[in-house]
DNA sequence: CCATAATCTGAGCAAAGACTCGGTTCTACT
DNA sequence: AGTAGAACCGAGTCTTTGCTCAGATTATGG
């Protein structure tokens, strides 16, 4: 198990620029030739720093991929903490959909990273911000359970299957952005995961015809441009 | 996009077991070593067999990378396949359940590669026998819908949600797998999944009060032994 | 301003790893 | 038996790449 945390943070504002500058590299390296491309000497150049400079803050190669991942997952939250006003003041069912359409939107802004991030980079659940993240959002799902369940006189969902419920909408989202299936625009498989979620949870209306569920593409929903299937560019 | 097929196929019997012999030994260290400990020569050494003998089938490691996954891949299917006879008999619940319990084991069975496999294979999604696997198991579970939608008088799933559920499910069963969550046995996950698919799908009964979802744990459904929660062994 | 610490640098080392070459050994088939 | 071609081989080439070293440069704070 390799040391993934880093050698030591930059002070100095000098050193916080070179720094960020190595993160930064190293994100758009990852996002555009793979894991297999990101070679150390490979990120100080694109970054203007010198490979020594990469060293004195990472103390491996491992370490700075955990960095980078680190940042990309920071970004991804910042986005999805920004939106939970407007989601958590809206009632239930639209909360859901909001909720959901965030996460989309969170990931799709960041196809290409996530995509390598997820398929490709080893030891992705060691580090730490990783699996701390998954704690939070699962956390978040129950504490969202609790609340409900005391608003409303329903029976609460089980544990298992709010673990379940948390874990295959992400697993859901990451698939439709990831792996985009042509039939299916963004905002029609949002509004299918929503009824799906909410009707588990026993807050949506008895299932309905599946011709409701079928929108039409309005301008915001407008399907995959083409090409979006390949994964990342890869120079 | 580098070549993934393998450069010729073995005829001679001798030759058979070496290329069966040298794609085992490639699935035995990526199980044990990962994608970054999966090198062509060691991959010969292992099998026993001289490096040149490896390029006389491969025309590069990520063609080997790619046949090693095909044959891990053909293995899981051929055991789900082989739980498909008992499946299509049961009632429809109960061959849900059933289905589930076969995902999950097939894909438990072989935990460590397949973790390897999917978090940092390069190109999995390129390999053929992949992308293949994915459409035709959509497929299926299409037809098990449109089959059942005759059978009863309920509306069909629309397409979007068939396809939600399939990949949820699928994700549900791989997330379970290698990430166990501490809290809950594999019984009652399989239980809580076939419950909410079933739920969505207009089968289920009303859902029920969580404490009738929280089975005891059996004598088969122990829970994931101390140390599972590491992906692989690494040396 | 000076001493000390922090930061930066790039040539180059050592190791690893993908793949080839030139040839030997085995198998199939007449 | 003889021969064509299929299969096998491993030492060695060539490239890549993670990382260090020894020292130059810049900031800090007394």
């Amino acid at each position: 198990m390799p040391e993934l945390a880093p050698r030591k943070l930059p002070t100095q504002a000098r050193a916080q620029r070179t720094y960020r500058a190595i993160v930064l590299a190293g994100a758009r390296i990852l996002e555009r030739q793979g894991y297999e491309g990101l070679t150390t000497n490979h990120v100080a150049e694109l970054a203007g720093v010198g490979i020594a400079s990469l060293y004195e803050y990472f103390p491996n190669k491992h370490a700075l991929t955990a960095e980078i991942v680190r940042h990309v997952l920071e970004e991804l939250l910042a986005d999805l903490g920004a939106s939970t006003p407007l989601i958590t003041s809206a009632p239930p069912a639209a909360a859901m959909r909001a909720w959901l359409g965030a996460m989309y939107a969170a990931v799709a802004k960041r196809r290409a990273v996530v995509a390598v991030i997820v398929e490709e980079v080893p030891f992705l659940w060691a580090i730490p911000a990783v699996a701390q993240a998954r704690t939070r959002l699962l956390a978040l799902a129950r504490a969202t359970r609790d609340l409900d369940a005391r608003g409303r006189g329903a029976p609460p969902l089980s544990d298992a299957t709010l673990y379940l419920l948390a874990t295959m909408t992400g697993a859901a989202v990451l698939e439709a952005v990831l792996r985009p299936p042509a039939a299916h625009a963004p905002d029609e498989l949002i509004a299918a995961l929503a009824e799906i979620v909410l009707g588990a949870t026993g807050q949506a209306p008895a299932r309905r015809r599946a011709s409701t569920v079928r929108r039409e593409r309005g301008p915001g929903s407008r399907r995959a441009p083409p090409g979006a299937g390949r994964v990342a560019a890869r120079q």
